[in-house]
DNA sequence: TCGCAATGTCAACACTTGTACACTTATACT
DNA sequence: AGTATAAGTGTACAAGTGTTGACATTGCGA
């Protein structure tokens, strides 16, 4: 069932799809569909709670191996990016409804991210040179590599599927953006005058 | 006309947006909006070049006013903050179209994105410290600038209209942002090992 | 003041939409 | 083997959809 419904965010945004074409897609009269939701937007949110628990799941043993420092840049753009290549129809739906979706969808899409983005700033707390970063600074980091990625990933998802080339591009851009970044982070101090 | 179709945009995304919902909203019987548009898309289309035609003009306005290094992030950051405010729909109906929206819309808007991309990175180059930067470098590091204020611009938009407190947050989360990509710009070579 | 172009109105059409209700079929469990 | 539960079917309806063609009103330039 959902099968048929991941077919779906291939073209046009899930809030303009009718109950009907779903029903039709999934090869089944429009009135089978409350058997398995009440709604369509329970439809979404379930969409997109499965996009999600996988999505964890990776990012748990993304963070967990733990490697020297460039290796570590490169090692997790890789794993991330192939990832979404193989998961395409449900990045495409995510990428779709964090702005055109319904106010709940996306601020549960917001309130994940925000998740990864407090994730990273507790590993980032570990770099022997951050100690001298306050946390609100760490969490504005934080935001600043999640937020490059997010949209990285979302040109990727606008080329074409089998560009490969195209999408090795944006791995390698993912990287030096990550890599740049970094070196920007090495170098603040939290104390610097707001200059207001 | 085109004010009522601003109201449009405030609660859902374009596309699942009829045409009798738009004339109604503007007080006009259905057919009257064959005047004025072939088609719902060549609505969208005309909004789409309303909005971009008046910030290219404030983009090339902040440009031009040179200031010493510091004070340019920030005064470019409250001028463009400062304008999203004042042209919320727009806005929001551009940040809904960017994913939400049909092919060539999202390429119309990638477009003009690109093409704000490669005149920041045109500024940069003018920096003596980047000399040593190539120009496809340049082009990543102006995308990453780019990307970061859209990405927060959109956050901003998802705030209450009103919530000026939150808003000061993000244009002040902006600054340091940018800021911090700069202090990692002032650290890169481009000739350093690829390390594939 | 006339006339014409722009803009708007009305009625009607063929479709699609979400949903309700009453049945039928398949699947699984004791 | 028999039955309860899950899943699917068919019909129906009221409401909303885009688009048509013929007609009415406005406003501006000659």
């Amino acid at each position: 069932m959902d099968a048929a419904l991941d077919l779906v965010a291939k073209k046009a945004p899930f809030s303009s799809l009718s109950l009907r074409e779903v029903t039709k897609r999934a090869g089944v009269v429009p009135t089978a569909f409350y058997r398995h939701f009440p709604d369509m937007s329970a439809l979404g949110l379930t969409l997109l709670d499965e996009s999600f628990r996988t999505l964890r799941q990776m990012m748990r043993e993304v963070r967990q191996q733990e490697l020297p420092n460039e290796r570590m840049i490169r090692g997790s753009m890789e794993t991330f990016f192939t990832y979404v290549r193989n998961n395409r129809t449900h990045f495409l739906f995510v990428s779709k409804e964090l702005y055109g979706g319904s106010a709940t969808m996306r601020q549960a899409i917001r309130r994940e991210i925000r998740l990864f983005v407090s994730e990273l700033a507790m590993d980032m707390a570990r770099f022997p040179f951050l100690v001298r970063v306050n946390a609100e600074d760490l969490q504005m980091m934080a935001s600043l590599v999640v937020n490059s990625v997010v949209a990285l990933t979302q040109e990727m998802l606008e080329l074409d599927e089998d560009d490969e080339a195209g999408q090795h591009e944006m791995l390698i851009m993912a990287e030096k953006q990550v890599r740049l970044i970094y070196f920007g982070v090495a170098q603040w101090r939290s104390d610097v005058p707001p200059r207001t």
